[in-house]
DNA sequence: ATGGATGAG
DNA sequence: CATTCTCATCCAT
């Protein structure tokens, strides 16, 4: 514990350039030598350089970016599905690249760390054992086949920081810019620093060549460090930080650039280290930009204690974690290579939606994308693939989700009602009965949580939702498992019998109104529906039997199914 | 487990 | 500040 010197990881940070609008300009080459920005609603997701270059910023309104540039081309981009697909390609493009090494992490769809520690050791000790040359074949692989890629030994890729504070050639590691010696566990970090800046090179030109899309990258000892190295150059650039002046490194960042330091926390400690700000002139309007104090680093460490940090609203455990961070400890590890995703979610936010038909067919079309991408992203498909076979799950989520936002409880936040997912979705999307599923999980779904959801948050009159978000959750990943149709009605385990949804639902005004505008379609009449004594599901009475059937199998099959 | 808060891009 | 459309983790219950 007292000398970690020599034990240090080595991780990569590579983060896509404004990947977006990148992406775009590989569907549409003409797009490259234009200002381009990608347009959700009523804002801009981001731009390219050229926009950027004519004043137009990421998340500006769309008026504001036209007023800043007249010829700016907008595309839309709220079907985030190419964007997915472009990182999830290059994900695993990279992933087939470094063979053996587990440690890959995306954080949003452009960014990726690398935990490259193993690979440069490995690669250390092969060149450390090697008669001396002017190149080395770097290899990308722990064991055989091996693929390599020559580097030379003269010359390091830029940039480093501080500017020219390793020296370009591998032999003269040992001394520094002064020619001074350096101590033994020194020369190695920077051995294996300097390894790795060739590799974060390589990988960013296989990038380029493969997928046609620059990328910025940050080599450094840890997660913090790495993230924070590649936004020095950029775009289409790099920087290893000089292990032994991180502190300075990290002095000079405003608090809340430091990651995991949002904008909550990011506030409190602006106000411990400056308390003459008052609350509401941080968080408000157009002062904010002007009024708000950019506290560093250095004065977050010299000016407060950790225990200031922990009286605060921070508490312990977070004051213990910024205190780190700050001070150059970071040990957050970089998880392994995620197949699967831990949740599906499909949104749409809007002015204003307040009649029932309207909200039922954005209902509709949430859940139709919910379960297309549940089928892709969850179901191996041996005959899509050119084999033979079932449909297999890969994993199976357990919970359904509905979250919303309305006018009157608008700013900031969602509320959310959640049910177990029935199993009758999961055998819907096996047998690719998208049509038949969906009209279930609005009317059953995703219509009872909203009714539950407005009802408890006291607005069953007068609603304006701005947004909807229908998902599923807890999805495990269910790696090698042998998940066929069937498995399911027994594997899930027993679902939670909600009480209050079975109710026969007392509401007065508009939400009798609005339930009339849905169901009642004026030929309708009330022994059409009925509602399931188990799940509390509203559904047409001839259902009510198939239905029950369902439930029967998950109580009585339920412990024949192979649960690990 | 559920639902909210907070973080990330 | 939040704007968009996601995704992840932590915490109280």
């Amino acid at each position: 514990m007292t000398d970690k010197r020599g034990k240090e990881r080595i991780i990569i940070h590579i983060d896509y350039d404004c990947f977006y609008a990148s992406v775009w300009e590989n569907l549409r080459p003409e797009l490259r030598t234009v200002p381009l920005g990608i347009q959700q609603k009523s804002i801009l997701a981001t731009c390219n350089y050229i926009a950027r270059e004519r004043g137009v910023k990421k998340l500006q309104l769309i008026k504001d970016a036209k007023a800043a540039c007249p010829d700016l081309v907008i595309v839309n981009g709220e079907d985030l599905t190419p964007f997915r697909d472009a990182s999830r390609s290059i994900f695993n493009f990279i992933a087939g690249t470094l063979v053996g090494t587990n440690q890959m992490e995306r954080l949003g769809f452009d960014e990726i760390f690398i935990d490259v520690t193993a690979l440069v050791d490995h690669n250390l000790a092969l060149l450390l054992n090697s008669a001396p040359g002017d190149t080395f074949s770097f290899h990308l692989t722990l064991s055989p086949p091996h693929t390599t890629f020559p580097i030379n030994l003269h010359n390091l890729p830029p940039y480093t920081h501080p500017s020219d504070s390793i020296p370009p050639s591998f032999s003269s590691l040992s001394l520094d810019t002064s020619g001074q010696a350096q101590p033994p566990e020194t020369i190695r970090l920077l051995q294996r620093l300097y390894l790795a800046t060739h590799l974060a090179t390589h990988l960013r030109t296989l990038v380029k060549s493969t997928h046609n899309h620059t990328a910025s990258a940050g080599i450094s000892t840890s997660k913090t460090l790495a993230k924070l190295a590649g936004t020095i150059n950029k775009p289409d650039a790099q920087t290893v930080l000089h292990p032994t002046t991180t502190q300075a490194f990290l002095d000079k960042f405003e608090i809340g650039k430091i990651p995991g330091i949002g904008r909550k926390a990011a506030t409190i400690i602006r106000q411990l280290v400056n308390p003459l700000i008052e609350p509401e002139e941080q968080l408000h309007e157009e002062w904010f930009e002007d009024v708000k104090q950019k506290v560093t680093v250095l004065e977050v460490r010299t000016k407060l204690t950790q225990v200031d940090l922990a009286r605060s609203p921070l508490g312990g455990t977070e004051a213990a974690k910024v205190w780190a961070w700050i001070h150059g400890l970071d040990d957050q590890g970089v998880g392994a290579k995620k197949t699967v995703p831990s949740q599906i979610t499909v949104e749409d936010t809007f002015r204003s939606l307040t009649r029932a038909e309207a909200v039922m067919e954005v209902l509709d079309r949430l859940h139709s994308k919910m379960l297309s991408r549940m089928s892709s992203e969850l179901v191996e498909d041996p005959e899509a693939a050119g084999g033979v076979g079932k449909k297999r799950w890969i994993a199976v989520p357990k919970t359904y989700r509905l979250s919303i936002r309305t006018r009157k409880h608008g700013f900031g936040n969602r509320v959310s009602r959640s049910m177990p997912l029935p199993s009758w979705v999961l055998s819907g999307v096996i047998n690719g009965d998208n049509e038949g599923t969906v009209g279930r999980l609005s009317r059953e779904m995703g219509w009872n949580l909203m009714k539950r959801a407005l009802k408890e948050e006291g607005e069953e009159r007068g609603w304006d939702l701005q947004l909807v978000n229908v998902g599923v959750a807890g999805i495990e990943g269910a790696e090698g498992g042998r998940r066929t149709i069937g498995e399911f009605f027994g594997g899930k385990g027993k679902q939670t019998v909600r009480e209050e949804v079975a109710e026969v639902e007392e509401m007065d005004g508009e939400w009798e109104l609005w339930e009339e505008e849905c169901y009642v379609d004026g030929e309708e009449d009330e022994d059409v529906w009925g509602v399931c004594s188990v799940c509390g599901g509203r559904m047409l009475r001839f259902t009510l039997e198939a239905h029950a059937r369902f439930h029967a199998l998950e109580h009585s099959e339920g412990m024949d199914m192979d649960m690990a």
